[in-house]
DNA sequence: TATAATCTTGACCACTTAGTCAAGTTTATG
DNA sequence: CATAAACTTGACTAAGTGGTCAAGATTATA
């Protein structure tokens, strides 16, 4: 017996050795650990179709572990989001009335379809949310999204005037730069099949880019 | 009791005088109206998400009645699918060698977002399905999807050696007019949000189709 | 009209799953 | 070093779900 309890204290005394870490490390690197699991499994399978178990053998964790981290499965999922919406409202800081729209809207583009490739788990837990009618993020949308996009709209307003680009609707222009770019991540298997590809490569992800940027401007009537 | 079992049998008769319906009437439309109610629902909430209770509460039928036609929620999520694609592989009718590209992509693309308005469900199943890697439709996806734009990545070939659109990959063309019609369905309510509204109109469907048949083929180099 | 085939439905069951809990381990603190 | 605070985890529970079934009702058939 003894010897047997000297045993598990020397494991024990090894790990702690080997992985000892602060409360704040370990507090951090379990909500990396458990949030990216989380992303993945909510990614391909939606909300409902997730199970804390299978997020948290994703994680490598007892699903109990979870639970001390993030109370609910609801906010665990709150939590996916809120890291995948920081993710989507950057990328507009380029789109100013003093810069070109070519510069602009070709390296907004370029940033979403490199975003999607990128991180293609945080565009389909985005858009399993839009599916299932936003229920979580209304008020992000209506608050923040529509003031971002209210203050772009007026800078292509602007450009219009100069006559840098035609007078449209920005707002469903940028309709169909997000629909466009996201579908490589959201409809991967569609687009996969019809490339006849097993998977997108770096290079189909420049050749998609380059054209949509090329398509979009010259039809917006954008000198480059 | 007799006044009872007599009262019954009489409401049984008119029940059946009112509503006689042949087998086949019947089977035909408690098909129809399961399925219709299972597209809103696996629409909404995912194939996880649904439960054969909702779909039975929304079909105004007793679950059990659900699986006397459909055996498993597979089944049933199989079938509503079909529909789905049906609808999908229609409407390519339009682009041939012998059509003029302004013409046959403006149509195909108003056709699409006439689709998407008119079932937007419709729409957000077959999201849902490619989110979760196309489990069910992959081999459609992979054998008669690919055909047929194939065959109009061909037609598209052609007409660019007329000179009649710019030289430009057709498939991802293809992939970005899928993207921003289905859009306006799959993400409605980002859509409402930015254009600060409760719901797309019919005027909005409009503008949305003018707008990108105009930009894509004036980004395609087609001459209208 | 009698028998068969089809349709209807409430009650039920086996199984999965989110969430709890208490006992134990590790790290922080005075 | 002792006590507290934070972390870990196997075992458990209550609720919900897909699917079954048998008994009854309706329609078809001869």
């Amino acid at each position: 017996m003894r010897g047997i309890v000297f045993l598990a204290r020397a494991k024990t005394r090894l790990r702690k050795v080997v992985a000892g870490r602060s409360h704040e490390e370990i507090r951090q690197t379990a909500h990396e650990d458990i949030l990216l699991a989380a992303e993945s499994v909510f990614a391909r399978v939606g909300f409902s179709g997730a199970t804390m178990a299978a997020i948290a053998e994703r994680a490598g964790l007892p699903k109990a572990n979870l639970h001390y981290y993030f109370s609910t499965k609801a906010d665990l999922y709150r939590a996916v989001l809120n890291h995948t919406l920081s993710l989507w409202l950057a990328g507009t800081s380029g789109i100013t009335k003093a810069a070109h729209p070519a510069q602009a809207l070709g390296d907004y583009i370029r940033d979403k379809m490199r975003l999607t490739a990128l991180y293609p788990d945080a565009s389909r837990v985005f858009a399993n949310e839009m599916l299932h009618g936003a229920p979580e993020i209304s008020g992000y949308l209506q608050q923040e999204l529509k003031a971002l996009i209210d203050e772009k709209a007026a800078v292509i307003a602007h450009w219009a005037e100069l006559g840098l680009i035609d007078v449209l609707h920005a707002r469903h222009l940028f309709f169909t730069i997000w629909a466009a770019t996201q579908t490589y991540a959201d409809f991967q298997p569609q687009v996969c099949a019809v490339l006849g590809k097993a998977e997108m490569t770096d290079e189909d992800y420049e050749i998609a880019a380059a054209q949509l940027v090329r398509v979009l401007l010259k039809g917006c009537g954008v000198q480059v």
